[in-house]
DNA sequence: ATGCACCCTGTAGCAACTACAGGGTCAAGC
DNA sequence: GCTTGACCCTGTAGTTGCTACAGGGTGCAT
């Protein structure tokens, strides 16, 4: 399959694809006499995992870290779960940072009451963290 | 006050102060004899209006019409609260969709029962989005 | 033969910084 | 008077994960 039909398959944008590849993420393909990329199944579900895991939100590094792994398919796979729960562990920060950062912004967005600039309650909130009640 | 001085007590990269300059979200400041910037207080007080904004999560360009709402002292601060405002929906649509995220990847982690990559059920689930329970 | 969809390479742009390289300035201490 | 060290300057390039061209080639239908 060509470039356009992998890109429909996977939902992948064409330039991220030849991306990929340029990273060294995905194998370098197949051309044809035209020099045209060719993909057979396994680039197809390469991508997909690769794909799937941006949208679990894991980085380029550690995609690759887990395609080293099942590249190797006899090495223990106590790395991929390392990998997994740190990035669980990141998330679950992340939400709770934005939790802190809601509240505090409940708060600021709450006490406007309309008016001019010069006495906009929202504005004087920014300026001043020593009113805020976390460490955002 | 000189550019080291304005990092300290605002606790702001020297490099990110200077940026800020180039950028125009800061005005340009005095120069000494010895073409060093010279720092008065309403920089610093228009740099921890903006510190503060990005930790709030703030753009750039959300913070450059704040500024310049803040600038103008009789305009309405309408826009002010709608920008606030639509941060904070921001914010909330963030923490729901790393809230379905975390649900997926607590439901993988959970699967790995250890042994060799070929049988790990965290690299598996990574690579087949149809077992997932969401959209994240 | 000409239009159109598709493909190629290479480079530059996005956000919001951060990190140099390669220089200049200034006060203290010997 | 000279060095040492802390500080400052400009300008450019790197980071992450793409995305968007520019400027060309290919393949097939009308
Ligand atoms: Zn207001
Ligand atoms: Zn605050
Ligand atoms: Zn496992
Ligand atoms: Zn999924």
């Amino acid at each position: 399959m060509k470039i356009g039909e992998l890109s429909r398959v996977t939902g992948t944008n064409i330039e991220t694809i030849r991306y990929y590849e340029r990273i060294g993420l995905l194998p370098a393909p197949d051309r044809t006499a035209a020099n045209y990329r060719s993909y057979g199944d396994a680039h197809r579900s390469r991508l997909s995992f690769v794909r799937h895991s941006r949208e679990l939100g894991f980085t380029i590094e550690e995609i690759r870290s887990l395609l080293d792994l099942s590249d190797d398919p006899a090495r223990d796979c106590g790395e991929a779960d390392r990998i997994a729960t740190a990035h669980l562990e990141q998330v679950e920060a992340k939400i709770a940072q934005l939790g802190l950062l809601r509240d505090e912004l409940t708060r600021i967005v709450g006490r406007c009451r309309g008016g001019v600039a010069a006495d906009c309650r929202v504005i004087e909130a920014l300026g001043d963290h020593s009113r805020c009640g976390s460490q955002h």
